[in-house]
DNA sequence: AATTAGCACTCTCGATTTGAGAGTGCTATT
DNA sequence: AATAGCACTCTCAAATCGAGAGTGCTAATT
């Protein structure tokens, strides 16, 4: 890669943030105009043509101004990441709205999830934190009617997991504590996959109860399920490159499938450490409908414990220096959220 | 109102069945055509005249076709209504999608969510179902580190909310679960407006942990939580009424800002009882961003103990012959299923 | 009395044209 | 190396146009 000049680089952000702020192509002259410049407008151009044959730069038409291209943004963002920095002010009210809030992980997610949306103007995700390997805590078993049995689990880590069971026959309260209490004392901080070679409890009814616990585990962690919150879906729908609703449409479709939503999540965040961030721009070449889309993610929670994934979605010129810093402030405001909430052992 | 003849009734059924299907304006040359009438193009337009005078249909502009107005799709769900059931295929496609589910509240939600946008092509919405006068029923309190204690209350009715809670010191799990058990035997089966005239508990963490309880119950009434669950946002972005996105925008708003369509949904179906179906057209002069729309609603659930409300939103041309019946049917089902969960006493 | 054929009239919609303006690239000049 | 000047390109919005779709009315027909 050929290196830039001096003027060079100044000159491209300049450019990105120009049209990230207009969503029209930068001309040399209202560049000029806009920031000042001490140079002419041909001079400008003389520039443009390098930083075009480079490839951050591409003309719409023949005679256009310039548009950054995905490589510009890349750099555009790489120059900016690391100095970026929430304002104090905002930092305290999002924290603040945070302590005030009731102190669950839904809540919490719903307000992350807003906040997100409402910083960047884009659509936020977060999935709910997980843990790469659970480990059992905790089995309540509560009779409702009849053979009707409402059974919550409790993970280390703080993940729960309710289900209403049918059994072959009605029980009672008090012999389902007394299971739960066998099971409790069998299982207590047992890793999930250790389940299977465990000795056959004598009672029938914990055998029962231990095998639907059993099928309940494993459907939980395969699926990788959990919630996945969104918000701000209509904030993209305003922006001028998804009028032709078709785009706009498309990529709004993966929110909506969340198994494709969690693919993606997924996927681009396997290399990624806690606190640290992604920036998906134009969809990598991998997620078509994503072709107009950037997204910047984050992993947050606490290693090996319990994570989870956040991001903001929004066309490909969003406004990376609000965007950025806000996710990665409220990743690490999440991380410590979860740190303070595990499950202990 | 002034009666309606035979052939104007017929007729103004086909045309806004035609202009469902077509999106556009219905003319005199095409209806003739298309349902092979045993009239000349000529006599439709007098009867058209007649019924625009009426105010059923509208003309777009001076020489073109006819549209239903809103009070004409009033007339038309009012015929169809009575009549409509899904094809027995289909229900039972439905039901079984059912059946082999998880079987937990949130599961189904999601379920049926998934189901009406799908069949319907419209924007699917289903509020949990909430009881109107909670009962305690059972309380659990799992230690988790330090100060920190997971509550799980459970309603008669089955409603479940979890919360975290930090105590002013460490407690042991054993404590924890005395303090439960009290509790538990205190408040079964107790009318939530009646906590207050409880005698103090003489444990102070008896007293603690009963404040923490009426604290959370009340905010989950008052603010009538609980989710809301919605499916399909993109189905409706690929109709052409919604072509320019503005339009669209505006209605999608109404389904992130929950509490709006809380209300929206409480507001249309106070006097509908369960089972009954609610057409809302073009937002019925209440809803100015919904001018365009149209939501069928229903409620379900068993009267007294625990009911929600479910509905499709599209736009004012949206098959109500398929949605109505869809509607209906996954609600009914929807009823049984709280039925046969209800949380005994 | 109801229906229909015929016709003039209206209005939309897409295609085409046009001109102004924005912007560039190149060349000659400073 | 930077810039002034200029010819050239391309877009975009507005204006024009004609075809086609559809109506309403009147007069004829059943």
């Amino acid at each position: 890669m050929i290196e830039l000049t001096e003027r060079q680089k100044t000159l491209l952000l300049l450019i990105i943030r120009d049209h990230i702020e207009s969503a029209k192509p930068a001309s040399s002259q209202k560049l000029v105009e806009k920031f000042h410049l001490d140079l002419s407008p041909a001079t400008i151009r003389n520039e443009m043509a390098a930083l075009t044959e480079m490839g951050y730069l591409r003309q719409p038409h023949t005679s256009a101004g310039r548009v950054p291209t995905e490589e510009g943004y890349r750099y555009f963002v790489s120059q900016m990441m690391p100095n970026a920095e929430l304002p104090e002010a905002v930092q305290h009210t999002i924290s603040h709205q945070f302590h005030q809030s009731r102190a669950d992980m839904d809540q919490w997610m719903t307000l992350a999830a807003s906040i997100l949306a409402h910083q960047s103007q884009g659509v936020s995700v977060i999935t709910a934190p997980h843990a790469e390997q659970s480990r059992f805590k905790h089995v309540e078993l509560i009779s409702t009617q009849g053979r009707q049995v409402l059974m919550v689990l409790v993970f280390v880590g703080g993940e729960v997991s309710q289900q209403i069971l049918t059994l072959a026959e009605p029980v009672t309260q008090e012999r389902l504590s007394q299971t739960a209490t066998r099971l409790n004392a069998l299982l207590a901080g047992l890793a999930v996959d250790k389940f299977s070679s465990l000795a056959t409890p004598s009672d029938p009814l914990d055998q029962d109860i231990l095998t639907l616990i059993l099928q309940d585990v494993r459907r939980t962690s395969e699926s990788n399920s959990g919630e996945i919150y969104t918000d701000g879906l209509t904030n993209v729908l305003s922006e001028p490159e998804f009028a032709e609703s078709d785009e706009a449409r498309r990529a709004l479709k993966i929110f909506e499938e969340r198994s494709t939503l969690r693919d993606l999540l997924a996927r681009s965040t396997t290399n990624t450490n806690i606190g640290g961030l992604q920036v998906l721009i134009g969809g990598e070449g991998e997620w078509e409908e994503l072709r107009q889309c950037s997204m910047v993610i984050a992993r947050y929670g606490v290693s090996g414990i319990a994570t989870g994934t956040l991001g903001v979605l929004g066309p490909m010129r969003m406004s990376y220096t609000k965007t950025i810093p806000t996710v990665r402030y409220v990743a690490g405001l999440l991380s410590n959220l979860v740190n303070d909430t595990i499950v202990g052992e």
